[in-house]
RNA sequence: GGACGAUUAGCUCAGCUGGUUAGAGCGCUGGCCUCACAUGCCAGAGGUCACUGGUUCAAAUCCAGUAUCGUCCACCA
């Protein structure tokens, strides 16, 4: 065996084991195995993305459980892949195109497409590498892609199906446009930004409008009121005359419930073509259309003489026009949310355009039904409210894209006879005229391809085997970022093709955040690179911090000093193994069979037992948070500070070889099983390490996940050791606060209830090891003079300290001390009482001196403690 | 405008179905290079659980209200 260094180094392991697991097969899942299934499908990154905290957190949790699963022997499969991300794609594609001084349009669709393939092609391996690198153990051998030949057929599949069923329709109605990006965006891909504006008060003839938006002034077809507006009843149905910057224009004043009679004036400019309010109004009382903003965000000729100018450029030349015509009454600052794109962050337009729409509350009512019915578990379950929300306000989903990467539409045209067929197959004549067709020049939005995730990487529409063994898949977890663009529509999906859910349990993680609690963006260069994270922590402890971090309902704010504590847990381990494998070497098993165990020993493997139902009640709850400070504290606090510490007794000064042996193999039995149960946490620590102490089995990957063992339970030896430790630390406790020489060896004196007596006196030998002391025990005991004491529940400590301390020395000291602190409290004191000090003082200032000030005031309190003890 | 969540130690947060003395990590103080680990060991200080009322034998926990902060949804021009 080689040695192991004193410092854990993951540069040095890490890389070796993934490799080894990879070649070995042990990610992939064979369908046909007899063992119970158990399946993830991943939240495809886009795949030309790379690896962000949120991917990391994300893929940490799913590796957790599917590393737990396989352990715990279920046939466990983690379907990956990669998402091909429409808009996004197409965007990082033109801005490199606009470098190189070209455009899409200039190289036309096919080419544009075929270069976008091209570049997925060459970066479509970044974000996979970089899951490989925190451990995840996907089965790659089936990993998929949106855009493959497998997944086009499903796409093409459901949308004819879809069709056949009159579920998709096409229709002109008023849609966000982004003119950047020069397709039209659903509702949830626009976001609402604050933004400045003015808000313009316009004289519309006898009266006054309120507008942010003067140039839609051009588009308006007529003036709207609230039917019960007393102030402006009289002008509801007259065609007003009105000057403005075209001249006179004659608008009809109507009278509808969805105008606010307190907001503003109480009248409504309407424009139906550029306003979804609007747009409604305008229908409800047949006021023409006038579109005077166009796709590119120009005026349109309808816009007269302000035809070509820019949508902004137009509203200030309109307002300057208005103000020399006497039009405005005044303007007023105005803060509101205005609709930008999620992917370019520009204003967004709404305007009429002719779009494919997908009929989606038959969809949505069986969707609704199965989470009501518990099909579907939504953990935390507070995320199950918002789901209702917005599935029973359900719209249409426009499912178009004006883009070119992507799933082309499969709907041809005839011209001919003006038909339009949907077809699986790629038609080249009209099935009805045999004439010429035209393919549909839009794509699907991406999110229709993602809702089929979870059966087409199954091998839907084929009957496979895979889709027989895996779906309902088990547990999807996502953040809740996408809960209605994808897993409320993978819901819906999965329920209407595969006739059941698409999984059993959604677990919905937090958004990481940086130490301050802001969202990480790159505009704001707060952004932790988990690979940097990675290089200079290893991947353990970064994965384990992410788990501990992981309370259910809350926001993650990562700060380094949290990463570095767990990086010092992976050390711990390492050094523990270390301990326990150096004292391993001349182990005989014969020997350890015939020992009674000790009190450590029994309360470890109870602890252990413990620790382990603990793990695993938490892993089924996904309360991540609650597994990994379980096992950290059980390693750390119980099984190094306690049990390690007490084996010295008897690995070093035992002349009893048969408790040595017992000690060696509780020892590795205890760190062979707190292995197991940290591997799905830090998968690579505890495979190097698994290897070098003795185990069962080719990897820690395969060996069962650890299972309480009732027998272990020890309730008894639990509470004989929590008073052993509370004694020892009591006499601890006297020597610090005495400032006794940690080597000097002190006489302690213990007087137990008559009850604990016995249970006390078979442990002296340890309560003296530990406590570096000579102990006795007697119930009768008096306390001597001279002696400090210590009280543990029923049980009394006294430890003389004639001939250890000299007491008036330590009297003097003390007395001394006291009076230093009491001045220095003093001094801080009256120097935050000063107000200037706190205002003009920088706040770490401040906070140090206050730190200051109460830990001379709990010194204080502390020493006169000490002092209450020399003078009994 | 709706809905949801948060408020617990100096900081970041746990605390599940009410039940001994409210926990952790970091930070802080004092002492230790004790033969696994100074990325460490031992000891210690530090909390009116946001506020007000209520339910209960018992409330950080349940209920109502208030305040502050945050998130999501929504066509207030």
């Amino acid at each position: 065996m080689t040695e192991l260094s004193d410092r854990y180094d993951p540069q040095e392991v890490e890389p070796h084991w993934y490799r080894v697991w990879e070649e070995r097969g042990y990610f992939h899942a064979d369908p046909e195995s007899p063992k119970k299934p158990y399946c993830i499908v991943i939240p495809p990154p886009n795949v030309t993305g790379s690896l962000h905290m949120g991917h990391a957190l994300n893929n940490t949790l799913q590796d957790i459980l599917i590393r737990w699963k396989r352990m715990d022997g279920a046939n466990a499969l983690w379907m990956p892949g990669t998402d091909h991300a429409g808009i996004a794609t197409q965007n990082v594609m033109e801005r490199q195109l606009a470098a190189e001084g070209t455009t899409k349009a200039a190289l036309g669709r096919d080419a544009f497409v075929q270069r976008v393939w091209r570049w997925k092609e060459e970066a479509g391996g970044t974000i996979i590498r970089q899951l490989k690198r925190l451990g995840a153990s996907c089965d790659w051998r089936r990993e998929r892609f949106t855009m493959d030949p497998g997944l086009s057929r499903a796409v093409r599949e459901v949308f004819v199906r879809l069709w056949e069923e009159g579920l998709i329709y096409q229709g002109d109605y008023i849609v966000n446009w982004c003119p950047r990006c020069q397709t039209v965006l659903s509702d949830l891909e626009v976001e609402r930004e604050e933004r400045d504006a003015e808000f313009i008060y316009i004289k519309y003839g006898p009266l006054t409008v309120g507008t942010v938006r003067p140039e839609t002034r051009l588009g308006d077809t007529g003036l709207a009121v609230h039917p019960k507006d007393k102030r402006y009843a009289k002008h509801v149905g007259q065609t007003l005359e009105i000057a403005s910057v075209e001249g006179t224009i004659r608008l009809p004043v109507v009278a509808d419930t969805a105008v606010d009679p307190k907001f503003g004036t109480g009248v409504v400019k309407v424009t139906p073509g550029h306003d979804a309010a609007d747009f409604e109004i305008g229908r409800r009382h047949k006021l023409p259309v006038r579109t005077v903003i166009g796709f590119d965000a120009r005026m349109t000729s309808e816009a007269g003489k302000y035809a070509g100018l820019d949508r902004f450029e137009c509203r200030k030349r309109i307002v300057e026009e208005m103000k020399t015509l006497g039009l405005i009454e005044r303007i007023e600052p105005y803060r509101h949310a205005v609709g930008v794109c999620y992917r370019c962050r520009t204003v967004v337009e709404p305007l009429i355009s002719k779009q494919w729409y997908l009929r989606i509350k038959p969809l949505a009512e069986p969707a609704i039904k199965a989470v009501r019915a518990g099909k579907i578990k939504i953990t935390p379950r507070g995320w199950s409210k918002t789901y209702y929300h917005w599935m029973e306000n359900i719209r249409d989903w426009p499912i178009s894209r004006q883009l070119w990467w992507g799933h082309r539409i499969p709907v041809w045209y005839c011209d001919a006879d003006k038909s339009a067929h949907a077809s699986r197959t790629d038609l080249d004549h009209c099935p009805r005229c045999q004439g010429p067709l035209r393919q549909e020049t839009d794509v699907l939005d991406t999110w229709f391809s993602s809702a089929l995730w979870p059966f087409s990487t199954l091998g839907w529409p084929d009957e496979t085997k895979e889709l027989r063994s895996f779906y309902p898949t088990s547990c999807l977890v996502t953040g809740f970022d996408i809960l209605f663009f994808w897993v409320a529509r993978m819901i819906m999906m999965g329920l209407k093709f595969m006739g059941d859910v698409p999984f059993r349990d959604v677990y919905i993680h937090a958004l990481v955040r940086d130490a301050e609690g802001q969202k990480m963006s790159k505009s704001k260069g707060n952004v932790i690179d988990p690979l940097s994270v990675m290089d200079k922590y290893g991947t353990d402890a970064f994965r384990f911090t992410l788990a501990a971090l992981a309370a259910q309902g809350r926001d993650i704010r990562l700060a380094e000093e949290r990463i570095e504590g767990y990086r010092n847990f992976a050390n711990k381990l390492w050094n523990a193994s270390r301990f326990v494998l150096t004292n391993f070497a001349d182990y005989d098993a014969s020997l350890a069979k015939k020992a009674a165990p000790t009190l450590p020993d029994r309360w470890i493997q109870s602890r252990l037992a413990r620790t382990t139902s603990t793990v695993r009640r938490a892993l089924t709850t996904y309360r991540f948070n609650d597994a990994a400070n379980a096992v950290y504290q059980f390693l750390w606090h119980e099984f190094c500070d306690w049990y390690l510490e007490c084996s010295k007794l008897t690995l070093y000064r035992s002349s009893d070889p048969q408790a040595k042996a017992l000690t060696q193999k509780t020892l590795v039995e205890v760190l062979e099983t707190t292995l197991r149960l940290l591997h799905p946490f830090m998968p690579f620590i505890t495979e190097e390490l698994w290897q070098r102490v003795p185990h069962k089995g080719e990897s820690i990957m395969l060996a069962p996940y650890p299972r309480p063992k009732r027998p272990q339970l020890d309730p008894e030896a639990e509470r004989a050791m929590d008073l052993l430790m509370a004694v020892v630390s009591a006499i601890r406790n006297i020597r610090a606060e005495m400032r006794i020489a940690p080597g000097q060896v002190v006489t302690v004196m213990i007087k137990p209830p008559a009850s604990l007596s016995g249970r006390l006196t078979e442990q002296i030998g340890l309560i003296a090891a530990l406590a570096k002391a000579e102990v006795i025990c007697d119930p009768e005991t008096q306390r001597p003079p001279q002696s400090a004491m210590a009280l543990v529940g029923d049980v009394e400590v006294y430890l003389p300290l004639a001939g250890i301390v000299d007491l008036e020395a330590e009297r003097q000291r003390l007395e001394k001390e006291i009076r230093k602190l009491t001045g220095e409290i003093q001094f801080v004191d009256s120097k935050l009482a000063r107000r200037e000090f706190r205002e003009k003082a920088p706040s770490e200032v401040v906070e140090r001196e206050e730190q200051r000030a109460r830990d001379a005031k709990a010194g204080l309190a502390k020493l006169e403690a000490s002092l209450r003890q020399l003078s009994n």
